[in-house]
DNA sequence: TGAATAATTGACAGCGCTCCCAAATAACGA
DNA sequence: TCGTTATTTGGGAGCGCTGTCAATTATTCA
């Protein structure tokens, strides 16, 4: 019972054109007309074939989600559910239905964008956490295409949304300052990624203005990774640091071990703050202080750039950095110390 | 600089169903056309245009998948990124691509089919988890959509993909039998769930096989939750149990609790026994013994039929009942028992 | 060599919709 | 009253592709 406008057109006793008017809610219906074929658009359950109105409109009203690495690479992680459904809702408020492409690692970075460039059954592309020369997003910004990057900026690329990781880590690190310890450690992310970079410009720029001197021997390169982060810790105290700043759960996990391993009480004799804000963290003993990204915000944003990119209405600004905040629990010692 | 097979053709100097049948890797193309086609296709970097081509043929080669509940109700639950990423990947396989539909709570069920029906742009539906009678399922049902269900079956609905829990159920509890515990009980889900009753019936096959009278005291409901699975066991040791199959692995994190606090040993004097494998399962102390659901094969046989269905090809069976694993770690005891 | 057959190619009618433009009708004003 | 303008309708081209059918060309075999 296949059926399309003019089916709709022959039983209001109208023309194609004016139906057409009715379902694009237009002007110039008559509203004796439009409620006749409103009811029997209601009978007949019709629904305007999406194809049809994309092939002549040349919009679909599709967006796609790109997210380069297998989602079980992070399995404990909340961030990708957590954004696909900011975007999902936010996409769907304004009509807009979600194209989901999730790479796959046996699959080569060129076989994949083809792939989606292929199906171009859509107007606009959101990437979440690409690469660096991803060559979807070079090839995107070539065919003049929109598309908005969710995650670290790259170079030369415009039109991404992040989070401003330099001031969530001065935050993190002068809060510690604040609760007045004296000297204050920092096990970094693997250093060749922005991320890394910025969060610890932060710290150091946290402990600069407090008036400490530069200590290389307080910074430590981590690679996000639990075991080499203990390594780290125990380094760090060695040096006679009071407080950590770690630029992840999971290696503040580490350091965290380091500190009980060493007879020492996390939160009292040792602070500890991380940055993820990880499930994980607050039920932890004691709770993890830690930054949280906006992540809802951050899928919002960028569904909401991409769009007025694609429907050509102004954007403030091509690139933002949010602001993440720091949940103060117990690991920096908050309660006990001031 | 938007081109169509007819710039094509006329590049290549033929018509535009030779470039059709080209692109559509058809036969009735002499080799040498082929390769001149072939070769323009690559310089030009042509699209065939999918709206164009959906139109024709009433196909769109898209799949869509709908997760009634928001994702974030489980954060820590990897259960839904783990099946969306299989059934992109088995999806894309087959050359569909994914569109994506996440529930919104403050949305009415009815609105939220609305909109997904409305957007006609794919060939079938995949629906996560659909709770009892939802209108989508109907409404896919009685317009003869292809649709295929992941999770538990519903009345009268046919075409689902789930875990058998009787098998699996059964599976933990014969295994604490043959670990040699005497007085087994069982932690349920909320009995109004068809998953819950069924793990429920498993435990219950389990205990009669062995021979152990039925005992109702050694059952009891919970629903999910950690605290007052936590009341529960707590019962349930003060009936002398020596072990408990718990419905999911964030009631058996309650059975643990109690069973510390009651200065017992889990794994040495009371055997636990959980379900669903979350992370954190294998890094609790004792590890937990856990029931994991093939989230990757629900995903992938739920694709296939799918994918079955919308090309006509038969299916072996309407609905698939797939067999889940006892991942056996610490908490049982295994190592120290037998 | 020529008729019969096979392989290759092209012409063209839609698929269901939008949107421009012209036609019909209604409302208005002097 | 009739011309004039505003409002409401319909006609029809065309979006880019597929797929049928007929036309053309190449191949085969007696």
């Amino acid at each position: 019972m296949k059926q399309g406008l003019e089916d709709i057109a022959k039983l209001a006793g109208v023309s194609k054109s004016t139906v057409s008017r009715v379902v694009n809610n237009q002007p110039h219906v008559n509203e004796k007309t439009r409620q006749r074929v409103m009811d029997i658009i209601r009978e007949t359950n019709f629904r305007p074939n999406k194809a049809a109105r994309a092939l002549v409109t040349q919009h679909t009203r599709v967006l796609s989600v790109v997210i380069p690495q297998p989602l079980s690479a992070t399995f404990t992680d909340p961030y990708f559910p957590t954004l696909l459904q900011s975007v999902t809702l936010k996409a769907n408020q304004h009509d807009y239905a979600i194209m989901l492409w999730i790479g796959d690692n046996a699959e080569e970075e060129d076989r994949f964008s083809d792939r989606i460039l292929n199906n171009s059954f859509f107007d606009g592309v959101l990437i979440a956490s690409a690469v660096d020369n991803d060559p979807l997003v070079h090839r995107l910004k070539n065919a003049g295409f929109p598309y908005v990057l969710i995650g670290p900026p790259q170079n030369g690329i415009t039109h991404y949304v992040d989070v401003d990781n330099v001031i969530a880590s001065r935050e993190a690190v002068r809060h510690l300052i604040a609760l007045k310890y004296r000297c204050i450690g920092t096990i970094t992310g693997a250093l060749n990624m922005g991320a890394a970079q910025h969060r610890l410009q932060g710290y150091k720029e946290a402990m600069k203005e407090a008036g400490f001197s530069h200590d290389p021997r307080l910074i430590l390169e981590g690679d996000y990774n639990e075991a080499q982060s203990y390594d780290a810790m125990q380094h760090l105290l060695a040096c006679g640091v009071d407080a950590v700043f770690c630029a992840s759960d999971v290696m503040a996990l580490g350091a965290i071990r380091a500190v009980t391993d060493a007879g020492l009480r996390v939160g009292v004799d040792v602070g500890i703050v991380g940055f993820d804000d990880m499930p994980f963290a607050a039920t932890l003993k004691p709770p993890l202080t830690t930054v949280r990204q906006p992540i809802n915000e951050l899928g919002e944003r960028a569904t909401d750039m991409l769009i007025r990119l694609i429907e050509g209405q102004p954007i403030h600004k091509e690139n933002l950095l949010l602001t993440a905040h720091l949940m103060v629990r117990q690991s920096c010692g908050a309660a006990v110390r001031v």
